[in-house]
DNA sequence: TAAAACCGATTGTCTTGGACAAAATATGAC
DNA sequence: GTCATATTTTGTCCAAGACAATCGGTTTTA
């Protein structure tokens, strides 16, 4: 049984990591991390210690680092950051459940119990309603994992685990919702552009849209633009939706946004959700940016009055 | 409102059709195919008929064609050898629902009738039963939708529809059955490996296992190797089950499976499944290849069996 | 006749080093 | 403090070359 340190290519690396083989590089060449080995064909080669590393950094980069100041530094020092970052982060946390209510599911997660995981988290959502469940327990909870999984308490394939459990909960509650009414609520299509494969935001959204009683049309993750724009006429959407986050960069969120935004008809409204800070700074013409999940109900009521005065006096 | 053609960055080319970056430069100067314009900066703008024919391309690649021909052929003749393609493989159909059977659901999903297909397909599922709902219906189903995506009846917003649809009903079905027994049963541990997105597979086959009484814990898609080497052994799981398709290249396919061999402990199982061409002519040593769906079952059977052989005398 | 071994052509991915625009930050004026 | 203007930082692109892995067909062997 063999039981070498599993390296990996640059292409993997990519994969792994989402940091582009051109970044890789040219990392290499200004700030001297990472140094892969080389293979007997003269090829990167990066052992898993520094793919770990890289793993943080890009988590780092992601929370407003640079990467000048973050590359100089020993994987020590960086390990060290995330912590303190961590700690920090979690003095920030606002609304919802407190460190201390969530602690009990870190917990399960840790332990390994699926089915306990899904039973509480059922218990979650039996107890809070669907919504204050999404804004409360779920959304919280997903950013101390995430804190958790930087601090190195929680495993990668501890959080994937913990996010199908999530998912299965929020289908569910998805599920046994009555059929919305044909009229009166937007038309709600939804997915992510391609490159972002983050199917948790758009399941929280897609829970509280429809407590609003708007029909949604999911596409899943990672429709092309213009596969949007074409359902979007099909299923004569009224509000596109797009989940984001730090997967892609700005500068392709904000192309993306402004395409859509150009192909699609100025009576279709476009929403767009989840962590993407760039919006904040660079706003997008057409676009509406929902700061958190709490700005749904609101937006989708604004929706209602909108139209309902539009035809009172057309 | 503007209304210019869609034009897309190399790395958007990459984003939206799965083709590298190289390969797209090194295609170009090899067979003059595609032709991308180029913007102020000399950079190649790719118009959005050329990304169209290139998605065709990966499709037919995937297929068994080689680039080599493809490439040379004219954007018109790409399309006329899809289209032949699609008939052809229409009549290499095997068991399951026939291509009449399937018709009524491919015009449901052209009639973009989300709630419709939903009905339907919970329909089936009632009536086959959730093992026949998989194999006779669901797995001919993919194929034809596939097929009808090749020769441009179904777009690619409508496959996505269609897949998240099948999602939900086949969930359901999973929420439905009852819990596991904790003995006795091989407990399977469910992913993909990086760069395989493709989640409709794992699901097929969890059903199935789960139909099996067989506890499984999903991962979800996009594990690495390293991370599922720990799952498994946190869960205790008896068997790892692996999902894959034409979306990782043979190399990677063979590389990360004995990888994950030598990193598992020998009494760990894995099975591999989906479209893996590359597995019938490289079998990789120590991972056992399930053919298709209907394979499942007796494997699993054949697991009790030498398990239980084995605990008799040991 | 069929399987196995060979060989040449094909093909994706890696390499280096240079270039540059967009974003972030620092500097200076008011 | 606020705004406008330099200056650094940083990710991505380009070009051309190299090469190993794979594929298709041919020849040899059982």
């Amino acid at each position: 049984m063999r039981a070498e340190a599993p390296s990996l290519t640059i292409a993997a690396v990519e994969r792994d990591t989402g940091i582009g083989k051109d970044a890789l590089r040219v990392w290499e060449r200004r700030y001297g991390f990472p140094r892969p080995l080389r293979d007997a064909h003269g090829e990167r080669v990066y052992p898993s210690d520094q793919v770990e590393t890289l793993r943080l950094v890009k988590r780092l980069l992601d929370a407003g680092h640079r990467p000048g100041r973050l590359l100089r530094l020993s994987p020590q020092d960086i390990r060290a950051l995330a912590d303190s970052q961590a700690a920090t982060q979690a003095l920030a946390a606002v609304g919802g459940a407190s460190t201390a209510e969530l602690e009990p599911f870190i917990e399960t997660i840790l332990r390994h119990d699926a089915a306990a995981l899904r039973h509480e988290l059922g218990r979650g959502l039996a107890r809070l309603g669907a919504a204050r469940f999404v804004t409360e327990l779920v959304a919280p909870l997903n950013v101390a994992v995430g804190e958790a999984w930087i601090s190195g308490r929680v495993q990668v394939f501890e959080e994937h685990s913990y996010t199908e459990e999530i998912q299965v909960v929020m289908r569910q509650a998805i599920a046994q919702m009555p059929e919305p009414p044909a009229t009166g609520h937007p038309r709600v299509l939804m997915s992510t552009f391609p490159g972002e494969a983050h199917a948790l935001g758009l399941l929280m959204a897609e829970t509280l849209l429809r407590l609003e009683a708007c029909p949604c049309i999911s596409l899943g993750v990672q429709t092309p633009v213009l596969e949007i724009v074409r359902a979007a006429q099909a299923h004569q959407a009224d509000v596109v939706a797009i989940g984001l986050s730090s997967a892609m960069g700005p500068q392709q969120v904000v192309d993306a946004l402004g395409d859509l935004r150009g192909l699609l008809p100025a009576s279709v409204e476009i929403w767009a959700g989840g962590s993407a800070a760039v919006l904040q700074r660079r706003p997008v013409a057409g676009v509406r940016v929902l700061r958190s999940l709490e700005d749904i109900a609101p937006t989708v009521r604004a929706w209602r009055e909108q139209r309902a005065a539009a035809r009172g006096e057309p």
